[in-house]
DNA sequence: CTAATAGTGTCTTTGAGACAGTATGGG
DNA sequence: CCCATACTGTCTCAAAGACACTATTAG
């Protein structure tokens, strides 16, 4: 093969092959809670194509931006610069899922907190709230605040309902839960979040067994007020404790 | 708001902005077993950047061509059209993660079976295995035959890395194991199979119960031959029952 | 017969569900 | 006193680990 020139050489030499690209874009399912049910934050399109549909906001990646920079652009342009706990979920990049334009897009997760999600909706008037409900079959209905049923665009729907199944698959292993609550919490209220997020009633003792026997949650010797009974202690959560190897690795992304 | 004009005619008008774009690639995760641990195919770059280090096999997604179809595509043209179960992994979109120019890469995890690997590296000869072993944080080294352990391009390592935890993540809830293995197979070897994704020892009679009772497996009747000790029996493997929506919503992609 | 592995029976341990009990706030 | 909810003690049950036992092949 002989001498190799250097990289600097080489790199001064590259031509970047210029084909037809698709565009890359990154969708932001802006997910909280709302009356015990996980809420969206969507924007209504009044464009071609898909007008009058509901979809995800979303915005075009820049040459010089990483994908976590464009899902927290896209949070602060089109959602007040919420403060949300951002993932990244899956990519979307079907031929025809867009008919303007081939685009590919990274759907990212964005959790808020009912303070957060109340606050994007002031802050960004566009925005506007819908309720989603799980299937059977694992799709979703999302729902205005009046019951009617609202229309995605694009394959938002598809994308909503992965969002879904993910936070629920990762719920209880990961610390996803706390990013929907306040930095103190009950523990019914650490319940209310699962409940809702899965869609299920969860065993009361069982439940705070886990939970206090993973040592993620601290006690914080303070109580909420307010309450016509007993008022439940505040906690705090630590972090999820360093792991061993096994535990690393015991768990899927 | 007004009438608004046809999305026909809209779209007959529209005219995609033309920022410039990163380019959007697929790399796969050729993952197969050799000797109780995972293994990779790789390709030794022979070009700047990052010359005589091993990258995972990709390619360009064509402007006309979903994400899914780019994997497989590069599955055919770079691992000479080995059968392997293909899914979505991660979406890597650092701004300088290739020095050449912005290259967003929607990383795959592509599954061989034994059969599969072998074929693969007779009809593609420039594919390298390596075996892969996990450190106590979750990285991974790689090694060459003789031990060596091999640098991997661009951010690959963590692309690897990540493809190991995911695995390890599903192994236990859903069906990729089983892309591991051939047509009828043993439950010593879907243990081994198990064990070596896991890096550790598992349970046999716990193991046995579990995968029985499940009921993803069907015994053949058949039995497995050439052996000088009491012959397993051969299971096939069926698909996960219809599950309830409660069962498809507990856990994550 | 022995060697080696397949496959099973059973005891123990762990953790979840169920459910009833006590504790503590407001009225 | 009442009510409502926080929080706990304990029984039961389901599933996993441990380990020994039987079964079946080659030689």
């Amino acid at each position: 093969m002989g001498p190799v020139e250097s990289e600097a050489a080489f790199l001064a030499r590259y031509d970047p092959a210029d084909y037809a690209r698709p565009a890359v874009a990154v969708d932001l399912v802006l997910l909280g809670l709302s009356g015990g049910r996980p809420a969206l934050l969507l924007l209504r399109r009044d464009r071609h194509p898909h007008a009058g549909r509901h979809a995800l906001p979303g915005g075009f990646v820049g040459i010089d931006e990483s994908l976590d920079d464009a899902a927290a652009r896209v949070l602060v342009e089109k959602a007040g610069g919420a403060r949300a706990h951002l993932e990244q979920l899956y990519t979307f990049g079907a031929v025809e899922r867009d008919p303007r334009m081939r685009i590919v897009t990274v759907a990212h997760l964005a959790l808020l907190t009912e303070a957060a999600f109340a606050e994007a909706l002031a802050r960004a008037p566009a925005l506007q709230p819908g309720t989603v409900t799980a299937s059977d079959e694992g799709s979703v209905t999302v729902r205005a605040a009046d019951g009617a049923a609202l229309t995605l665009a694009f394959d938002h729907a598809e994308i909503v309902a992965l969002a879904l199944r993910r936070l629920q698959g990762k719920l209880d292993y990961s610390e996803v839960g706390f990013a929907l609550l306040p930095e103190l919490f009950t523990l019914r209220q650490l319940q209310d979040v699962h409940e809702a997020i899965l869609g299920t009633r969860l065993n009361k003792p069982a439940f705070r067994r886990r939970m206090l026997d993973r040592g993620w949650l601290e006690p914080t010797g303070q109580f909420e007020t307010g309450t016509s009974y007993r008022p439940a202690e505040l906690y705090r959560f630590l972090r999820i404790p360093s792991q061993t190897p096994s535990q690393t690795l015991s768990k899927g992304d």
